[in-house]
DNA sequence: GCCCATATTCGACTTTTGGCGAAACTACCG
DNA sequence: CGGTAGTTTCGCCAAAAGTCGAATATGGGC
């Protein structure tokens, strides 16, 4: 059945203002629209957990609760039929290179106009993806960063939460209770997230994770004062 | 012989260029003085095991083989005797603040000019300490990170080799042929590492160390209110 | 419906890790 | 010289981590 167009989608940022503005911009868009707004990437989980079918995530990495890349990862790990455009007022292109390795449809620097914004919110609703038409995607091809994130890719949902986890220290003990399952489990999760990611212990998982994370993202504006 | 002045500086940095500058002006300054030069962290190490006494080391954070502050904590905890200035292109006042923590007797930012330059190496081989006079060293005063290098500087020299090869992922058991002990030792050091930083496991020591070296100034938890 | 691939779960077993106590060595001080 | 404090060293034992094999969902495709 010809369905009416009832496009759901979810912004996630943490500047109220800017997702007033997005949601404007969206709106002149599509006629049928349901737009939701998360200021945390909790918020974004409990949309998603919760709402049911969600036909786009307009997702900041800068946001309360994510560190990086790790949600996108997450997202991707938990909600792989939900496309995700990373929106972000970072535009190094290794960053954006990096954003589309982990499997988002699309890029949109914070500093594109309602128009450009516009088509690329369009052409990614149609099945695409879309990337700021002006960078080299080949800056930051960095062989063993970019084939560390192909590993990751191939993590379950339930390897992506317990890798993350393995980044906050927690025990094999500590993330079965959080879980909700035994600790054998956990184990049997850990050794194939070793095995993914080709490495030996949990010290590396980490120190792997890290790397990926870490110095993408430019030095915060040191506004404070 | 009536103890000429013999000093004898080490000029760590990567620019062979701006190490000749530096030498220049350090010879300026002191008449008789021996000025060794070192383009990798290797080289630092290397001329401080062998050639013995140095009176003063010009350091260089971003230098090969030494990935933040490590390459500074490494050398307070092996040659606490040796004197370090930290010459670096960055003059974040946090990350001087950091960098006067883990026990530096001075920080010289590279767009110093050559008079002041003099000033603060000669108040520095005197015994003293200098910092640059405009930066207000209380910014970035982020106190769980400020305790946590204070944890790290109560570290003796062995145990900063083990936290540095727990950095990279090494089995007790590898980290034990290359330093010559027993596993046993190796184990007993990082119990002690882990009780001096206050957590419970490797994972989390490395998860520490990264914090801090990751130069990640505080990334702001949007605490605001 | 059946079948196949994958994800998730778990128990038994081996290896690694970490805590506890103690000996040897060094350095410094009265 | 003796004594005190700190570092480095190590063995023993309990806990945690990791491997292996296997049972149980889960989710399409034929």
């Amino acid at each position: 059945m010809n369905e009416v167009l009832q496009y759901r989608l979810v912004i996630a940022d943490d500047h109220p203002l800017f997702r007033g503005a997005m949601r404007e911009a969206v709106s002149g868009l599509l006629e049928r629209v349901d737009i939701a707004e998360a200021g945390t990437f909790d918020e974004v989980v409990e949309l998603l957990e919760r709402g049911g079918e969600v036909d786009l995530v307009l997702l900041d990495l800068a946001m309360p609760g994510v560190r990086g890349f790790s949600g996108l990862m997450y997202m991707r790990a938990q909600y792989p039929g939900v496309p995700v455009i990373v929106v972000s007022a970072n535009d190094d292109p290794a960053a954006i290179r990096r954003c589309m390795e982990f499997g988002a449809s699309g890029f949109i620097p914070k500093t594109l106009g309602v128009d450009a914004m516009r088509t690329a919110i369009s052409r990614i609703l149609g099945g695409g993806v879309w990337t700021p038409p002006d960078v080299d995607l080949a800056v930051g091809l960095d062989t063993e960063a970019a084939e560390l994130i192909a590993r990751m890719a191939t993590l379950t949902p339930q390897q992506v939460r317990v890798l993350m986890m393995l980044s906050e220290g927690l025990l094999n003990k500590q993330i079965a209770y959080q879980l909700g399952v035994s600790e054998a489990t956990v184990k049997a999760h850990v050794s194939a997230i070793l095995q993914k990611l080709g490495v030996e212990s949990r010290t590396q998982a980490v120190i792997a994770a890290a790397k990926i994370e870490a110095g993408h993202w430019p030095q915060n504006v040191a506004a404070e004062g």
